[in-house]
DNA sequence: AACACGATCAACCGCTATATT
DNA sequence: CAATATAGCGGTTGATCGTGT
């Protein structure tokens, strides 16, 4: 048969109309009065019939269009039909550059909203653009590379903030604002801050569903994570199913998993993120009664740090977030980055200047192209930065780490071992890399952990495909990247700042922080297959698809 | 040439939001 | 205000095509 574009493209009159079977409508409308509606692929004589009659009748009133003309459709059908392929200015063909660009700077902004990016890619069809993202998404899943180029994801970030002081939350997010513009190792706190700066402002609050790590703790982190971030095409029906929302105080610090959505009327544009959230526990010495508890929304303070009480549809909804690349991670590379460099490089390993003028890609290359390329600058890279992993402990002037608030230790997690796993990460190597005991003498054990913490800004930025841990940029940086397992895996859930080696300890340390009986399952759990960090989403992709942010403020 | 596999695309399904009664 | 209808959205599925073995 042929494919119904080359069909309607070329207006070949089927000859085999009557090969699709017939099939009472259940979904749209039944069967109509007794009237069998047809499914499956349209003919030319469908398409004709309904052209007609949109020409005599316009668009909409769709369920009328089988009475009318005698269409054996259903309304949805009609619409469908029309809008995808048969109204006038519809753009045919493969994405151009441009369109492709734009898409992936529309989605970092807007996450799985194909009908609003439709609306900015004349001619294309928000299943058209779907098609293409989510093939785009296997293509770089497959190949282990991150969905977006973090300029794209600073752009997104900074349009949003653009785009939030012309809606009139400018005040509010001024202060993120210049801080976003002063120092771009800011841009999550930008995000973090813009909840907390947006309090009480509910239309631009982020509904922020809090998730305390102690509950995902508590539910199974493998199977609870597994549903909350599950694969990208799961999260939206998922996380509707998944109402329990998470918040919790252990010690000083609260814990929430956030969601951020931050929506600018004025210009249609969300941003969005995807957090985990360390806020300080405002009464540290009340602990949350719900702490080990499944709350229902999100458990805050009576003082307010915003509250996510409200259900929010577009709030629970999880689609894939902007990401907040804390790009000073990539601050060696020219500034602005180049639009259509090779990000994933970036993110993969911090570009080096052979690296970068080797692997720039093809400025007009396609999505396969920009593939391929990609995935062979990442190797590239990857080959860099192990050469210089020995050598990791040069901090180049001007380097973030100057920051005396802000200390920053980026950690990547690699595919070392499963090229097409990137999150293919055993907890063991995990631990090995993102606990304070590394080899190279430049991971976090060596900074004490007050001062690790000290200034309040834990930033975790995962960036989404590969975790490698860059020693480079980590010595550089000081601190960065640290997801609740990070935090986990670091003893930071446990009396404050208790550093753990290794991961019996940490396991042990859970123990004791979840109290027998959950500590006992969480044992269990984790000296089962796998660990419970690594069904919580290093082995299930899961982190890899969400950016966060992650933040401890003001610890005390 | 046959087969397997992945990519692509069209269409359907389920759900939600909005409008109407 | 509730019930119902309609439109629209996003996720998923299945058919087809192209390519590699």
């Amino acid at each position: 048969m042929s494919r119904m574009t080359k069909e309607s493209e070329d207006r070949v009159v089927f000859e085999d109309q009557t090969e699709f079977s017939l099939i009472d409508e259940d979904d749209c409308g039944g069967s109509a009065g007794g009237v069998v509606l047809k499914k499956g692929p349209w003919t030319s004589a469908e398409d004709a019939i309904l052209i007609e009659y949109v020409k005599k009748h316009g668009e909409g009133n769709w369920n009328a269009v089988q009475k009318h003309s005698g269409l054996f459709r259903c309304g949805k059908s009609c619409r469908l039909r029309w809008a995808n392929h048969l109204r006038p200015n519809l753009k045919k063909g493969a994405f151009t550059q441009e369109e492709e660009q734009l898409i992936i700077e529309l989605h970092a902004k807007m996450g799985n909203k194909w009908a609003r990016m439709a609306a900015h890619l004349p001619g294309r069809t928000d299943n058209e653009i779907k098609n293409y993202w989510n093939t785009r998404i296997k293509r770089r899943q497959r190949a282990g590379l991150p969905l977006y180029p973090p300029e794209v994801s600073f752009k997104a970030l900074q349009e949003s903030q653009h785009g939030q002081s012309i809606s009139g939350i400018a005040n509010a997010d001024k202060g993120h604002h210049d801080r976003l513009q002063s120092n771009s190792y800011e841009i999550t706190d930008v995000m973090f801050d813009s909840r907390k700066a947006n309090q009480g402002f509910l239309p631009y609050v982020p509904e922020l569903p809090d998730i305390s790590a102690s509950t995902m703790l508590m539910k199974g982190l493998g199977s609870h994570y597994g549903s909350f971030i599950p694969s990208p095409t799961h999260r939206q029906k998922r996380l509707r199913e998944s109402t329990s929302l998470f918040s919790g105080y252990s010690g000083s610090i609260k814990y929430e998993f956030s969601f951020d959505q931050f929506q600018d009327d004025a210009s249609d544009k969300i941003d969005q993120s995807f957090g985990l959230s360390f806020l300080p526990d405002p009464d540290s010495t009340t602990k949350n009664p719900e702490f080990f508890g499944v709350t229902e929304v999100s458990h805050t303070p009576p003082n307010g740090n915003f509250s996510a009480s409200k259900p929010n549809s577009e709030a629970v909804k999880l689609e894939l977030p902007s990401l907040q690349y804390d790009l000073g991670s990539w601050s060696t590379s020219s500034s602005p980055p180049p639009l259509l460099e090779s990000v994933d490089a970036f993110i993969q390993s911090p570009p080096s200047g052979t690296v970068d003028s080797e692997c720039l890609p093809p400025r007009n290359s396609g999505l396969l192209d920009a593939l391929l390329h990609e995935a062979k600058t990442l190797s590239s890279v990857k080959n860099h930065s192990s050469d210089k992993s020995s050598n990791s402990s040069s901090v180049t002037p001007g380097d973030k780490a100057d920051s005396s608030t802000l200390h920053i230790c980026e950690t990547e997690w690699d595919d070392y071992g499963d090229p097409l796993s990137p999150l293919g990460h055993s907890a063991t190597s995990f631990f090995s890399e993102c606990t304070p005991v590394s080899a190279s003498g430049s991971s976090l054990d060596e900074q004490p952990p007050t001062e690790t913490l000290h200034g309040c800004n834990v930033k975790s930025e995962p960036a989404d495909q590969a975790w490698t841990l860059n020693t480079e940029k980590e010595i550089s940086a000081g601190l960065d990247i640290i997801r609740p397992d990070a935090l986990l895996a670091s003893g930071w859930l446990e009396q404050g700042c208790a550093y753990v080696k290794d991961q019996a300890n940490m396991t042990d340390t859970l123990v004791t922080l979840l109290g027998e009986d959950l500590g006992t399952d969480y044992k269990q759990m984790s000296s089962g297959i796998s660990t419970p960090i690594q069904e919580w989403g290093l082995g299930s992709c899961a982190w890899n698809n969400m950016p966060a942010v992650c933040q401890i403020s003001e610890f005390p």
